[in-house]
DNA sequence: TGCTTTTGAGGGTGGGTTTTTTCATGGTCA
DNA sequence: TGACCATGAAAAAACCCACCCTCAAAAGCA
């Protein structure tokens, strides 16, 4: 593994290093005759200059560090889609690391970004990290006013920029959508307390309760334990008599496997039980019937965050204050909370 | 912005930058005094190596880069997964760029990487640059011999190590597995030719046909067009007189779509129609009945090629010989194409 | 006073950019 | 014809940040 490098090409014509590297940027320093000479040898052994000495040399490096739990969700990788567009418009590349929702892995892959790998960073947090609500491995960089933008799950205590959904209002909203098709049983699968966005989902589902007068059946709130069978823990709510008639899930997949669930127990989809799941996803599109969702735009979501960033990157000196930007969500109604769905394939 | 550096600590405690840089290390030659001075600065100011320096001098990141289209497919994502398991255990990091199927930015995002941000590449071919057949942006990198590996889709002229699965043979055993079922009137859902994975795909679904006496009926074999919209160009099958009774499809995508027409059309899944994809998929498990597929174990292919580039890497200068490996694809039979599917949610 | 040990300063390296310096040539003018 | 300056071309040096080897100065000890 030889690369060519300015001193190796300097050598090899006996000339000096910066003359190469002028004759590289046409500088008008550089006689023709040299210039071409150096160009020739540079096109023919493919010289690229490292990018890790331009970095260090410019204190910039024009790339954007994303940090995601994983990209297996097709949330965030419409999210990572809209940062791209955005980012590569403005000469940005973007470099995507993965947290596994791991706290250690969330921490080692922002120094690695914030430390000279890249200009600013986009990031959404682990699981763990909310878990344990432990934010301070990100206080030196917020200190210190280095780019970084949270989207979907943010640290709420802490004066940072983020892009997030209103999701109480996005639950209550999906909620709504049930109940004026004259469902009242209605059942909710959660997620644990601490993921604060499935929190927020059920205030919203509460609220719509509420707000319509109707009680809140707590036996009827699933919270699922990941770390068991999905199916077993949702095969649940169909033992109830009387079944549930509504179904809110605070994401798509919770919301799949109770309409296959259905089908099993042989109830008819949407009249015996409407189910309406959560994001922006590819399942709903691929299940039968189709999947009602709230669509949480993540295309968005990732353009809006990375044009915030791109701000704080490119505003050099002024700190730059902390804001929080909300995307709308909306609500794609198809088979599973209508009978007459209005997308088709 | 400004962020401690070995010369800035040594500029504000008096010290020279060496004694900063040793007392770092917990190195002998410091007095116990001089480096708790120092590491108590160290800590109060949240001191980190700059990534760029560090790389620079060791001409080596403990970093590997990966080249995907997108991480919205699941498969990839497993991938990705099975990369970093070994990755980290060797004690590397991942680092993820995305190609978006287009040859510039699978050429920019790889001259990135090997230029110093990555100690070496795992990537899969950009759909663009199979179509196009143009893989002369990989030359260069081959000669120097830079770490390299593909995945899935690679340039097959190039003398290239790769990890791929065999389509051909994966493709025979799922249209042998609608055989067996006694269905005759095979249709195949597959890409355009240019994508040599779906064609080989195609070659198994042929073979298997003709193992079994059978002609291929042309009319049955769909090539899809991205660009049109894909429910129009699959429900031309069902239109057919008489339609098919099993259909392959080259990925799980198109398959969930077939079989939510075939539902809307009224057919029996499997009786009157079986259905058997292709992706070791998320989409599979969350259709009504779920779907058949070949299994492409994307984590072991992940972790094979993980583990092949990283013998590349650490193999220094011997010119590693190219291999190709072959992972071995499973069949998973789910209600798509029977009644007694084995697995349950 | 002379020798050893401790302590830490200094400089080169990695690869590139950019500013400053050097040097040779040619022209102008007395 | 020689002194002086302008010009052009290229070399040298500084810089970015961290590492590491070499070596000098100061302190300690007999």
């Amino acid at each position: 593994m030889k690369k060519p490098t300015l001193k190796s090409i300097a050598k090899a014509l006996g000339v000096s290093v910066s003359t190469v590297s002028k004759a590289l940027k046409n500088s008008p320093e550089i006689s023709p005759r040299t210039r071409e000479r150096i160009l020739e040898y540079c096109r023919l052994h493919q010289y690229e200059p490292n990018r890790m000495a331009l970095g260090l040399r410019h204190r910039r490096t024009g790339i954007i560090g994303v940090i995601v739990p994983q990209t297996g969700h097709y949330f965030f990788s419409r999210v990572i889609t809209g940062i791209q567009k955005v980012a590569e418009a403005a000469g940005y590349r973007v470099l995507i690391a993965h947290s596994n929702n791991e706290s250690r892995a969330e921490r080692e892959h922002l120094q690695l970004l914030a430390n000279g790998y890249a200009d600013g960073v986009l990031l959404t947090l682990a699981k763990e990290t909310l878990q344990k609500g432990d934010f301070r491995h990100f206080l030196p960089w917020i200190q210190r006013g280095f780019p970084l933008v949270f989207f979907d799950r943010y640290p709420e205590k802490l004066p940072v920029s983020a892009v997030i959904i209103d999701d109480t209002e996005a639950g209550r909203r999906a909620t709504e959508h049930l109940l004026r098709m004259g469902k009242r049983r209605l059942a909710l699968i959660s997620t644990p307390v601490y993921l604060s966005v499935g929190y927020r989902r059920e205030l919203g589902f509460r609220k719509a309760l509420n707000d319509n007068g109707l009680p809140v059946d707590e036996n009827r709130i699933l919270r699922i334990d990941e770390r068991r069978p999905l199916g077993e823990q949702i095969r649940g709510l169909f033992r109830q008599t009387p079944p549930p008639d509504g179904i809110f899930a605070v994401n798509e997949q919770y919301a799949a496997i109770a309409l296959n669930l259905a089908h099993e127990t042989g109830m008819k989809i949407p009249a015996e039980l409407a189910v309406i799941g959560f994001s922006d996803g590819i399942i709903a599109r691929h299940t039968y019937p189709r999947l009602s969702t709230v669509v949480q735009h993540g295309f968005r979501m990732g353009q809006t965050a990375a044009e915030l960033l791109l701000a704080q990157i490119e505003a050099d000196e002024l700190p730059p204050k902390p804001q929080i930007k909300i995307i709308d969500t909306g609500l794609v109604v198809r088979g599973s909370t209508s009978a007459y769905p209005v997308e088709r394939l």
